[in-house]
DNA sequence: ATTATTTGATTTGTCTACATAATGTATTCA
DNA sequence: TGAATACATTATGTAGACAAATCAAATAAT
């Protein structure tokens, strides 16, 4: 009885559901993933199920072993290192290039983006800091728009997102996080790539250093 | 009856079989994959066949439209670009920290690597050549042994190959390609980082360069 | 003749049931 | 009492059937 949207595949739905109840840490890193008895909680069967399992797993949140179901992936440090170099890397080149790829217009965004993130951090408001935080970056990977950069780094982001110290919790890390990106915006609207990609780096290198 | 190996899904194994029949055309790009008619011609039923399809989707290697079923990928120049750019910068990053990390041993089985590769080449044995240069490249990244970036770069290289032209096709790039290994090998050997970096993205980019 | 609508065929999405492999438990024998 | 084997339970892997939606063709209407 599905009085829910039939706008897209059900399994899809699942798959988000699920990513919710895994980020949320109702389903801890490590835990056992019961295929009948999600189904039955989300009230669909085991098929779309698995299916969305299978999704979850081609993005690294979760690990299945022949015959012994799925579990949720356990991201230690060594993970967040290797993840970091390489976001470090990929979001670095999308700053570089978006330098010279941005419209003004775009520029304009970037830059009302920037003073909303001033606004919540002076207001301490940690929820908005975060969600505006994760708009200006994925603006910037827009403008560069590379399409399967961006599906990388959209995966891995998910992937960092199952550590329980999510990046920038302490209020200290929010300021300079503020600080750098201050940085990266400027560079951007000077359209200085090498600048823009440094910073960016930097902001991601020490976004690392947060979370150890 | 499956006279056949159960160590591992049947999806699996499924998935591998698919992708050796879109690399080698039989299902071009751009193609529909008939659920159906694929897992007859399998003999397998239509659940581990979209178990498959869903894996292979993940990899980049199809696309999914929404009740219309999944679609051999059409990798066009413009996604070509953006792949390479990617590789350059992961693979560049592999070299790097290869160089440092690397053992004795480890520099010895890339030496061993090349001069198969330089034997594959002065035979004019495309096949062998392709094929040692996939390894040598494969064990720089192991050496480098970042998880996900080697996850990563795989998912990227296989859907490169649903490009017709299939990159170093042409002679003359054989040998270019073959310089251009001699430097990575010269700079790793030395344990140069910032060498060894900048010759693995030269190489990619000469790459990019030889299938437009 | 062109456009709209309806109907039919085909295909995807989902469900239920069955087969098979793995884990845990109990019973038996040394 | 401890270990090994057989059995039972449980969960995953696979198959086949049903339901819903899309596409195409044929018919009707303007």
């Amino acid at each position: 009885m599905n009085t829910k949207l039939n706008n897209r595949p059900l399994y899809e739905d699942v798959a988000d559901r699920l990513r919710e109840q895994i980020f949320s840490k109702q389903l801890p890193p490590g835990s056992w993933l019961d295929e009948q008895n999600l189904a039955d909680q989300f009230g669909i069967s085991r098929t779309p199920m698995r299916e969305a399992i299978k999704v979850l797993a081609s993005e690294g949140l979760i690990t299945i072993k022949m015959r012994r179901g799925a579990y949720v992936t356990e991201v230690v440090r060594r993970d967040l290192e290797q993840i970091f170099t390489i976001l470090s890397l990929l979001e670095g080149q999308a700053a570089k290039e978006a330098a010279t790829k941005a419209t003004e217009a775009e520029l304009n965004l970037l830059d009302h983006l920037h003073h909303r993130l001033e606004t919540a951090a002076a207001d301490r408001d940690l929820e908005q800091f975060f969600e505006i935080n994760v708009k200006f970056h994925e603006l910037i990977q827009e403008i560069a728009g590379n399409r399967w950069m961006n599906g990388v780094i959209a995966d891995l982001r998910k992937v960092l997102k199952l550590h329980r110290r999510d990046s920038l919790t302490s209020t200290g890390r929010l300021q300079n996080s503020l600080v750098e990106h201050r940085e990266i915006l400027r560079a951007l609207l000077q359209r200085d790539e090498m600048a823009a990609e440094s910073a960016m780096r930097i902001h991601l290198a020490n976004g690392l250093e947060a979370v150890r």
